[in-house]
RNA sequence: GCGGGCGUGGCGGAAUUGGCAGACGCGCCAGACUUAGAAUCUGGUGGUUUCACCGUGGGGGUUCAAGUCCCUUCGCCCGCACCA
C-alpha cells in the first residue's frame, strides 16, 4: 500500500465527520467513559505541540475504550474570555468578539487535521451568550446562599495588566497573565468564599484518585493548621486592661516560652491605642517602610528579622501572668491566622532569629536541643512549664494548655488555612458582567434569574480606565438601571469575573451542552458524572482544579449535581520542551509548530511520536530525527499490506502477537504510551524478520495500533476488506496461555554470578533446571571442587548457584 | 528553609517492582542498491588491556542476588515560601 498520508488523513477525518463517527450517544444503557482534557485558550498563537500531548494521552484511552464498546464522552470548547485576547484586540483595535471567533476557527480547524476524537456536537464557547448565563446563574445561586461577599481590604494588584487579581493568580509575587510584580493595594473586592469550603476539599481528595503530586499540591494550597487561639491581655501605660491581643498558635504548648509577642505592622491595634503609644512615630515610619518593599525583596531578607518595639504596650502572657513586649515585624502577617503572634524563641527558628537581634530572653521549655545554637522544633520532656512540666510528648502538653486556656476563658482550640477567599472581580471588559445591582436602599441586590444573561454590551472603547475602573463604567445605560427589589434608580455592577470563571464548570455544560432550561439535565448529569478521567497540566493543580472543585462541590450541596467529587481521576502530561531541551518559547525561537510537522510526515506520525518520544508524565525535548523514526515506523506498518496473505495466525508469529495485545492492552491503561509504541515496533520487527503474516494478524495490528495512527489503520482496515470502519471495531482480544513460551532461557549464576543461559521447558522442576545449569560446561567449571552451600531458584528466570 | 521528584550509553528513554542492565527509537559505523546523494534494506553499536573484567552521580551497607531496599554525600528539577 503506498502510504500517501496527506489523502489518507484527509478522507478518513471527513468520513468519521460524515458518520458522526465520535458522537457520545444519549443511549444511557451502555456502559459510559467520561474522559475530559483541558480546553485551550483560544491565542492568536494558534495551537501548540504542547495542546497536542495533553489530548494525546486521553484520545489514545478514548479511542481504546470506544473499541471496547464504552459510550464514550470526549468533549473539547473554548475557554475564551481573558486578558491575552483583550490586550490583543486594544492593541490591533480589532473587537474581542472578532479575535476570539477567528481563534476559535483556527483552533478547531487545527485540532481536526490532527484527527482528535473529539465530540464536536458539543463545543463550548464560555463567551456565548447562551453558556456564561449559566456562569452568572451559578454566580447568583452563590450570592443567594451568601458565598458572595464584598469588602475593602489590601489585595494583590497587578499595576500592569490593571487588575486586581486572586492569591491563585499571583502565586510566587508575579502576575500570572503578564509575570510583572505584584503590589498590595486596598480596594473594593467581591470574594467567594472558598475557605468555607477549604475542609470540604480536603476531604474530598481522600476519595478520589488523583496523581499523588497533584493530591499533595492541593493540600498545601488549602494549608490546614490545627493549633489555638489564645487572649493576651493588654497592659497599657503600666496598668492591665480588659482589652486583649488574640493570637494563633500550632504550639499552645510552648506557651511559657513566649517571651515577647510580635503583630503585623498593619495590625488595628496600633491605630486603636495611637495616644497610648510613646513611639508611634517610629512604627508609622517602619510600617511605610514594609509597604515599600516588594514581595521579591521580603522574600530576599527571609533571615533578616526586622522590627520595632512598642513603647507604652505590653501583653500579658495568660499561662503566667508575667508581662512582655510587643514588637511590630514584617514576618506577621496580616492575611493568616489574626495577625499577631505569641514569640516562642527557644521553639520557633523565626522568632529565635529576631530574638538573637534584638536581644530578648530565650526561654526553653521543651528539652532535647541546644538553644544556645538554635531553636529547638522537635519533641521532648516538658521543663520551666509549671503544670506541663514532666510530659513527654507535645499531643499531651497540647491538650492540657488547651484544657487550661478553656478553664480560664481565654483560649481554645483554632483551626487556619492558608487559602484565601477567592478575590472575583476584575476590571476588565472581556470576561462575564457581574449580575449584581447597587441599591441605596436595598444594598446589592441581585439580577434576577429570569433577566439572565446580563449581556456584555458591545462597546468601540473597551481599554481599562487609568483610575482601574472597568470599562463597563462608562456606559452609562449600562450603569444605571432600576432595583430588581424596590424599583428605585440603582447602578449596575461594572466588574467582570475572572478567567477562571468559565472554565469552573463547563464540565458539566458538555454532559448537555444545547439545554435552554438548565445548566444541563438532571438526567444526563446522573449518566455522565463524574468525569471518569481528566487529564491536564500541572500548572493547573492549585488554581483551575482547585475552583472547579470547590464550584461543583457548591452545586452539589444545594443539590444541582449528583456526586460529590467532579473527577474521579486526574493525571498530568509533562511538557515538551524545545530541541535545545528548554522550555519552548517564542523569545527563544526554539517553539515547534505542529502544522508543519503534520505537513511534512502526517498527523498520524506527529501524534506517534509525541507519545513515543518519553514517559508521558515527564518533560522531554523535541528531536526532529526522532519524528523521521516514527515516519519509518509507520511506512513499514503501511508495507506488510503487500505482505499479508490468508487467514489464521502464523505459528512463527502468534505467541509475539499474544504478548504484543497484552502489553498494549496493559499500559494504555497506566498511560505508559511509549513502551506500547515500542512493544508494536518490535512486533512488526518481528513479522518482517518472519517475512510474513496473515490477514487476520495484519486486522489485529491496525486495531492495536488505531488509537495512535488511527487515519493509516482505517486505510489498511478498509484493504483488509472489513466493512465497519476500524475505529468502531473491537479491541483484539488476548489468549494468556499463547502468551507463555513453551520454553525459556534461564539465567544461571554461581554466588550471583552471572554465568550464561540455558533453555528449559517452561515451568521446568527446580530439580531439573539445576541439574541442567550444574551439567553446563561453564557452571560446571565454576563450581569444580568446591562445596554448594545454597542453590536458589526463580521460576522461569534464574538459577544461582552458591558455592564455598 | 520546608515539601515532592529525579540522576541509567553519544541522545530520548526501557527494566512485569530485588532476579540476564541498556527494550524501543535516534545517532553513529560497515555493507547492499545508486554515476552520486536522498530514501530504503542488511549487519554492528555501554566501556576496556575482550577466553575476562568493569559498568545505573559518589561513598558505605543489607542480600545468594541491588538501577531497584537502607544510611551517607554530591548535583539537578518542580512546588510552597517568614503560614505562627
Amino acid at each position: 500500500m503506498k502510504y500517501d498520508f496527506s489523502a489518507i488523513e484527509k478522507k478518513w477525518q471527513d468520513r468519521w465527520e460524515q458518520m458522526g463517527t465520535f458522537k457520545a450517544t444519549e443511549d444511557y444503557s451502555k456502559p459510559k467513559f467520561y474522559a475530559l482534557v483541558e480546553f485551550p485558550y483560544p491565542s492568536g498563537a494558534g495551537m501548540h505541540v504542547g495542546h497536542i500531548k495533553a489530548y494525546s494521552g486521553l484520545e489514545v484511552i478514548s479511542r481504546k475504550r470506544r473499541m471496547q464498546g464504552y459510550n464514550v464522552l470526549f468533549p473539547i470548547g473554548f475557554d475564551a474570555y481573558g486578558l491575552p485576547t483583550e490586550n490583543y484586540a486594544i492593541k490591533t483595535g480589532i473587537h474581542p468578539r472578532q479575535v476570539t471567533d477567528m481563534n476559535i476557527e483556527k483552533f478547531t480547524s487545527q485540532l481536526k487535521r490532527v484527527g482528535f476524537s473529539f465530540d464536536w456536537d458539543r463545543v463550548v464557547d464560555t463567551t456565548e451568550e447562551g453558556y456564561y448565563k449559566w456562569t452568572q446563574w451559578i454566580f447568583r445561586k452563590m450570592f443567594d446562599e451568601g458565598l458572595v461577599f464584598r469588602a475593602t481590604t489590601l489585595v494583590n494588584y497587578c499595576p500592569s495588566c490593571k487588575v486586581v487579581l486572586s492569591n491563585e493568580d499571583s502565586q510566587g509575587g508575579k502576575c500570572d497573565i503578564c509575570h510583572s510584580d505584584i503590589v498590595q493595594k486596598s480596594k473594593d473586592v467581591w470574594y467567594l468564599r472558598i475557605t468555607e469550603y477549604a475542609d470540604k476539599l480536603l476531604q474530598g481528595l481522600e476519595k478520589v484518585d488523583y496523581l499523588p503530586d497533584v493530591k499533595l499540591q492541593q493540600e498545601n494550597w488549602i494549608g490546614r493548621s490545627e493549633g489555638a487561639f489564645a487572649n493576651f491581655k493588654l497592659s497599657i501605660g503600666g496598668s492591665v486592661s480588659d482589652d486583649h491581643l488574640r493570637i494563633y498558635t500550632t504550639r499552645p504548648d510552648t506557651m511559657f516560652g513566649v517571651t515577647f509577642m510580635v503583630i503585623a505592622p498593619e495590625h488595628p491595634v496600633i491605630e486603636k491605642y495611637r495616644d497610648k503609644i510613646t513611639n508611634i512615630d517610629a512604627l508609622d515610619a517602619y510600617k511605610e517602610e514594609c509597604a515599600k518593599k516588594t514581595e521579591f525583596e521580603r522574600t530576599q531578607l527571609v533571615k533578616d528579622k526586622t522590627g520595632v518595639c512598642i513603647e507604652g504596650l505590653r501583653a500579658v502572657n495568660p499561662a503566667n501572668g508575667k508581662e512582655i513586649p510587643i514588637y511590630i515585624s514584617d514576618y506577621v502577617m496580616m492575611g493568616y491566622g489574626t495577625g499577631a503572634i505569641m514569640a516562642v524563641p527557644a521553639h520557633d527558628d523565626r522568632d529565635y532569629d529576631f530574638a538573637k537581634k534584638f536581644g530578648i530572653d530565650i526561654i526553653e521549655v521543651i528539652k532535647g536541643g541546644n538553644i544556645e545554637e538554635a531553636a529547638y522544633t522537635g519533641d521532648g520532656e516538658m521543663v520551666n512549664s509549671e503544670f506541663l512540666n514532666g510530659i513527654a510528648t507535645k499531643k499531651e502538653a497540647i491538650a492540657k494548655m488547651l484544657e487550661f486556656l478553656g478553664e480560664k476563658g481565654v483560649g481554645e482550640k483554632g483551626i487556619q488555612y492558608k487559602m484565601k477567599d477567592w478575590a472575583f472581580n476584575r476590571q476588565r471588559y472581556w470576561g462575564e458582567p457581574i449580575p449584581i445591582v447597587h441599591c441605596e436602599k436595598c444594598g446589592m441586590v441581585g439580577v434576577p434569574y429570569e433577566e439572565l444573561p446580563l449581556k456584555l454590551p458591545t462597546m468601540e472603547n473597551f481599554a481599562p480606565g487609568e483610575g482601574g475602573e472597568s470599562p463597563l463604567a462608562k456606559i452609562d445605560s449600562y450603569v444605571n438601571c432600576k432595583c430588581p427589589k424596590c424599583g428605585g434608580d440603582a447602578k449596575r455592577e461594572t466588574d467582570t469575573m475572572p478567567q477562571w470563571a468559565g472554565s469552573s464548570w463547563y464540565f458539566l455544560r458538555y454532559c448537555d451542552p444545547h439545554n435552554t432550561e438548565e445548566f444541563a439535565s438532571e438526567e444526563a448529569l446522573k449518566y455522565w458524572l463524574p468525569v471518569d478521567w481528566y487529564n491536564g497540566g500541572m500548572e493547573h493543580v492549585t488554581r483551575h482544579l482547585i475552583y472547579s472543585r470547590f464550584w461543583h462541590r457548591f452545586l452539589y450541596d444545594i443539590g444541582k449535581v449528583p456526586v460529590e467529587e467532579p473527577y474521579a481521576k486526574r493525571t498530568a502530561q509533562g511538557l515538551i520542551l524545545g530541541p535545545d531541551g528548554v522550555k519552548m518559547s517564542k523569545s527563544r525561537g526554539n517553539v515547534v509548530d505542529p502544522n508543519k510537522v503534520v505537513d511534512e510526515y502526517g498527523a498520524d506520525v506527529l501524534r506517534v511520536y509525541i507519545l513515543f518520544m518519553g514517559d508521558y508524565a515527564s518533560a522531554a525535548p523535541w528531536s526532529e530525527s526522532s519524528v523521521k523514526g516514527c515516519k519509518r515506523f509507520l511506512d513499514r506498518v503501511a508495507g506488510l499490506t503487500e505482505m499479508a496473505k490468508g487467514e489464521g495466525a502464523t505459528p512463527a508469529l502468534e505467541s509475539s502477537f499474544h504478548k504484543t495485545i497484552k502489553k498494549v492492552t496493559r499500559d494504555i491503561e497506566e498511560m505508559k504510551f511509549n513502551t506500547a509504541i515500542a512493544a508494536m515496533m518490535s512486533l512488526i520487527n518481528e513479522i518482517y524478520e518472519v517475512g510474513t503474516l496473515t490477514k487476520d494478524e495484519l486486522g489485529i495490528f491496525a486495531r492495536l495500533l488505531c488509537p495512535y495512527a488511527p487515519h493509516l489503520c482505517e486505510e489498511i482496515w478498509e484493504e483488509l476488506g472489513n466493512k465497519e470502519i476500524c475505529t468502531l471495531s473491537a479491541w483484539p482480544e488476548y489468549d494468556e496461555a499463547k502468551t507463555i513460551d513453551a520454553s525459556v532461557e534461564i539465567a544461571m549464576q554461581v554466588c550471583g554470578k552471572f554465568k550464561g543461559t540455558i533453555t528449559v521447558p517452561a515451568d521446568s522442576s527446580k530439580d531439573d533446571v539445576i541439574a541442567a545449569a550444574k551439567a553446563s560446561e561453564k557452571v560446571a567449571s565454576a563450581i569444580e571442587g568446591k562445596t554448594v552451600v545454597k542453590e536458589i531458584f526463580v521460576p522461569n528466570k534464574l538459577v544461582n548457584i552458591v558455592v564455598k
